[in-house]
DNA sequence: CTCGGAATGTAGCCTAGGCTACATTCTGTC
DNA sequence: GACAGAATGTAGCCTAGGCTACATTCCGAG
């Protein structure tokens, strides 16, 4: 290749602020998504059954017990849980806020997947780690498709 | 409350291991995300200048140059990259596979987004997470959707 | 040809989030 | 009421992925 560069399109590349602001993003809805996926479960397991203990939390996650337990003390230190040892999880005022939001954000996800075509289960599945990296701008893009399909 | 359960949905709550099962996968994912970004990245500087310089791959990331040299290593235990000291980093056959792959998902992903109505900026920089979790069901629904559409 | 600044690489630190192994506490059954 | 088994909690280990600080190498201007 000499000097072309004519006919390939010109913005195949953002800039570089663009781009890393981007990624930057990214990275800091997946920080976030973890303790999302904990007061969400938390917030279901109190309603349909009264209480949150660890070892359900453990199970519904996949994770070993110490792992749960673990993740609960930074829900306490972030302010979202309170849990006295051996009396179960529960959720603060900013922790059952956050969890309804979750809950929310992740029906329409859903419902939006199901729309385009998607097949329930991969819908399900691929939910549960697409909601973290939607934005309130794309949340309500959604909610207005589903509103006027 | 005593002996309800009656006028409230059944299925409210998916059984444990199809939970688990759903969780799993998005930390499997997840994994893999950082991965798909630096080939994606490298293939795109590689093919735009000629070559990827781990100082160029850190500004563009957003990160500091040593995060990037240390993520290139991984890179190459995975078998993705190659490098020698101060000569750049090239992709191997794997890594160019996998770059042409994910980059192409990057795109449907953004379309869709577009598609249902997300704005510009929201569908790339939402995009740039999200993608990490779209199945290759889901994908398939994406550009059938597209296409149709 | 030299030398200073940019790029690259190395070392070491931190946190999150996994795990296993072991210690402690609770609780339902007999 | 004792006690076995389940639940809970603690300790310690590992890897990924950030960071800063410092050491080394490269290269282009003069
Ligand atoms: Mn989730
Ligand atoms: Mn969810
Ligand atoms: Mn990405
Ligand atoms: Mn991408």
């Amino acid at each position: 290749m000499s000097d072309l560069t004519a006919e390939t399109p010109i913005h195949l590349l953002p800039e570089e602020p663009t781009q890393a602001s981007r990624f930057g993003k990214a990275r800091t809805a997946q920080s976030g998504a973890l303790l999302e996926d904990y007061v969400e479960l938390i917030s279901d397991l109190l309603t349909s059954g009264g209480e949150a203990r660890p070892t359900d939390i453990a199970r519904r996650l996949g994770v070993a017990h110490a792992t749960a337990i673990k993740t609960i003390g930074r829900l306490k230190r972030e302010g979202l849980a309170v849990a006295k040892p051996y009396r179960g999880v529960f959720l603060t005022e900013a922790g059952e806020s956050l969890a309804a939001r979750v809950r929310a954000r992740h029906r329409v996800v859903v419902d939006l997947l199901l729309a385009v075509g998607v097949p329930f289960e991969a819908a399900e599945s691929d939910a549960e780690g697409i909601e973290h990296h939607v934005s309130d701008t794309t949340l309500a893009a959604f909610a207005r498709y589903l509103a006027e399909r």
